[in-house]
DNA sequence: CAGGTATTTCATTTTTTATTGAAGCGCTTG
DNA sequence: CAAGCGCTTCAATAAAAAATGAAATACCTG
């Protein structure tokens, strides 16, 4: 019932050495920022090309689908981590990586942890209120608490425009 | 076909808006570190509480799973978390949430950031011995790429040692 | 502006990750 | 030292996240 040609083991175009290796760095650096592991692949690729890739230079190097790259490029592109550059007589875009490394950094740190820390803090202001309803004996356990998550999370977050300076520099 | 009795609605038993609040509080917070939901959920309970909770105290409030509760409490125990107090005529364990918040954060930095720079900068010597076999054209991309994501990833790890002294002060 | 080619979108499928709960371990205690 | 309770483990299951690829769209170009 099967039809299994045994010629057919057409995988991915095989990468090299150093491809790999750039490949795997980005994919466990990226995943550490919230990226997926096609966004981490795409760039690894790139960060090591001498030359600017089309799409689907990309989709059949890495052999990942169109819809992968496609979207995997959309993330790059957003978080300003590749551009497109013109290639003459070729309708395609080519894109190289951008090597200012500390855009990722910087990117997580503004659309991710700054956000997530103000929204802790808000969440905190309904806990106070909350927690002022309360008996006495409860109220005073959770007021202790919240003051200092507060300040933790105050401290934190005033260090953010300090980190963001020192990794761009 | 369904047997639907209509006075069957027992859920888990109802959480306070204080702890509603606090465990979605800390589950986006975990989430940021990597830590799953119901990591979140059970410190975000400890933390509102003013007595300390034996797991099924846990499993019950939060309605989750005994193995989901044993699993989460190792993890907070793991990262210093939670610890357990002794309760007198009580063979249970009992929890509070460790109040030290810069033990997460911690935690995060030595044992998923600090092994990932290690490990980037690992590859990064690799590689360099790769390009250090290719075409000179090639060569060149490659050696000024690898000097650049070498430098910058130093100097990141470089400003650990300062940003863990100033997350526990 | 017609006939493509490149790209995006998104419902479906696949893969990965988290949760469940029953089996079993080990400690306590009567 | 047996019986039971509390807890852990882990194979099975469920839920969530990511990848696929066909259809729709945008975009050249002759």
């Amino acid at each position: 019932m099967q039809v299994a040609p045994a010629t057919l083991e057409i995988k991915a175009e095989s990468l090299s050495a150093l491809e790999v290796e750039s490949i795997e760095l980005f994919i466990g650096f990226f995943k550490l920022i919230g990226l997926q592991k096609s966004v981490g692949e795409i760039y690894g690729l790139l960060f090591v090309s001498s030359r600017a890739l089309a799409m689907d230079d990309i989709m059949t190097r890495l052999g990942i689908s169109l819809g992968a790259a496609s979207q995997g490029l959309k993330v790059l592109r957003s978080v300003g981590a590749v551009k497109s550059v013109y290639m003459p007589g070729d309708r395609r875009d080519h894109y190289v990586a951008d090597l200012e490394l500390s855009k990722f950094a910087t990117a997580f740190i503004q659309e991710e942890l700054k956000p997530r820390l103000d929204r802790a803090l808000e969440r905190i202001g309904t806990m106070e209120s909350l927690a002022s309803g309360m008996a006495p004996e409860e109220r005073s356990t959770a007021d202790e608490r919240l003051e200092r998550l507060k300040h933790w999370l105050e401290r934190s977050e005033s260090m953010l425009p300090w980190l963001l300076k020192f990794l761009v520099k």
